[in-house]
RNA sequence: GGUCCGGUGGCAGAGUGGUGAUGCAGCGGACUGCAAAUCCGCGAAUGUGGGUUCGAUUCCCGCCCGGACCUCCA
């Protein structure tokens, strides 16, 4: 198998990986934070991520990958005073709406799913490493993270403290003593959530809790971190901050991946514009797999136009697949001529553009190439079902009778040559989603929508 | 303003220092009663100006255009 290459945000190129431990790759990637729906920004990471994890089942003995949930946040807190909801009862539906997107959309449950409220102890545990070593300080019911403590901060954003400071617009909270530092602990108020700890009763700042985790249930140092491109800062350069002074010579995570952005029908995706998609919503137009290809079209570091357009575009893509695989299928297959490609920085449209090639043998009658195919679906976490299902099945009515009763009436006109009836019944099922394929073996039919 | 990323056919989207993948759409043809699907074929692109090179879409520089990030916190 040829070399597995992962460009590493901090050194912005390719490099060959190695894991640490070539026995067990170990790979964590920030979840969500459950205060509302999953957004396709969000799929899309989930989606990245999910093909390096079929990546790496298919190449090395063992893989461990963490998948954060924060459900200790500001957010949360916000959204639970003006919806009057109390913050358990968020959480507990924003997971459970997570946990079915995520399986709506192809993505295989991670290792372990760890809660930042489960890990409040290590995170205090953590921050006292901090504040032994130097690195941290309590001002104002507060604990900071001293960013001029960390020589190396800004090595993965590039960003100096001395450029933060410079090209700060945000008011610096007094208490500080450089602007770059960072929350580590807050003081909460009765009503806020909050645990007891040696600075008081209060909260975690947002990013100690992936360090905490991380730590964990990865060790010291681990091979892969990934994420949106938006967290590489402040989130992801700080918690490097945290990790690396805590647990000096460590190194933290060996390789940062991060995703591209979205846009939405050629706009950025804001909520200020109205056009903020959730996940929720684009599984309400196309299936699972359809959205899923859509996200996995474009190589992951690319910015992603989410449209309409790529949803019908996809859509075909998959049928065309599903039909090579409903020829043939019944032969034992690799992956490997995918799983090839993929492993060029997971290079999906250049495997994609391979799929296609298999598409053209299977359906020309290379009964491999469709089971290679398969294989190839199976490392994309796509063509997971029976073509039967995927161009007849689900999309709500029991009309199957129905349908075949049709076919059977028109296949008398047909045979009486009666093509205006015959046509006339096509066109009725048409007008219901049903497409009539005549073929040498008779008539089929699929749904179209 | 600072830092960084990107500009490939009508659209989407890869690779590559030496005749520019793949998909969708379009056009012509085969097949079909007609379609659908499938197959065959066709046209169509590397933002711009320099540089390096025998040769650049690929490497370097300028320019133009687009995009991302620039924290804490209420």
């Amino acid at each position: 198998m040829s070399d597995l290459l992962l460009h590493n945000s901090l050194s912005r190129g390719k490099e060959r990986f190695e894991p640490a431990d070539p026995g067990c790759v170990r790979m964590y990637v920030c979840g969500p934070t459950v205060y509302d729906l999953a957004h396709i920004g969000n799929a899309r990471a989930m989606a990245v991520f999910d093909v390096l994890y079929r990546m790496l089942r298919a190449r090395f003995p063992r893989v461990f990958y963490v998948r954060n949930i924060t459900d200790v946040d500001d957010k949360i807190n916000e959204r639970a005073r003006t919806s009057g909801e109390p913050i358990a009862s968020i959480t507990a539906r924003t997971i459970a709406d997570f946990h079915a997107d995520m399986a709506a959309l192809g993505c295989l449950p991670p290792d372990i799913e760890p809660r930042a409220t489960a890990h409040i102890p290590d995170m205090i545990a953590l921050i006292e490493r901090l504040m032994a070593s130097g690195h941290a300080y309590a001002a104002s019911g507060h604990v900071l993270f001293a960013v001029g403590s960390f020589p190396a901060y800004g090595m993965l954003s590039g960003y100096s403290a001395e450029e933060l400071q410079a090209g700060a617009r945000v008011e610096v909270a007094p208490f500080k003593r450089h602007p770059g530092d960072f929350v580590l602990w807050k003081p909460s108020t009765p009503d806020m959530p909050g645990w007891d700890s040696p600075w008081g009763r209060g909260r975690p700042g947002w990013h100690i809790e992936c360090s905490a985790m991380s730590w964990r249930y990865l060790g010291e140092t681990f091979d892969i971190h990934g994420g949106g491109r938006d967290l590489i800062f402040p989130h992801h350069e700080n918690e490097i901050a945290q990790s690396c002074c805590a647990f000096p010579g460590s190194g933290f995570a060996r390789v940062w991946l991060h995703n591209g952005m979205l846009r939405v029908n050629g706009e950025k995706m804001s909520k200020s514009l109205g056009n903020f998609l959730t996940l929720r919503d684009a599984l309400a137009r196309a299936p699972g797999e359809v959205v899923r290809l859509v996200l996995l079209r474009t190589h992951y570091r690319a910015e992603l136009d989410f449209s309409d357009l790529a949803l019908g575009e996809a859509r075909r893509e998959l049928d065309r697949f599903y039909r090579a695989l409903e020829r043939h299928d019944d032969v034992q297959a690799s992956g490997d001529a995918i799983l090839r490609t993929l492993c060029d920085d997971i290079n999906t449209p250049g495997a994609l553009a391979a799929m296609h090639g298999l598409a053209d043998a299977a359906l020309a009658g290379d009964r491999r190439a469709g089971s290679e195919l398969r294989a190839g679906g199976d490392l994309f976490g796509l063509l997971q079902q029976s073509p039967a299902a995927w161009f007849r099945g689900a999309s709500g009515s029991d009309d199957v009778g129905a349908i075949n009763a049709a076919i059977a009436e028109r296949r008398q006109a047909r045979e009486a040559r009666n093509f205006a009836r015959a046509d006339q019944i096509r066109a009725a099922l048409a007008g219901r989603g049903i497409l009539l394929e005549d073929g040498p073996a008779g008539t089929t039919w699929r749904r179209t929508s």
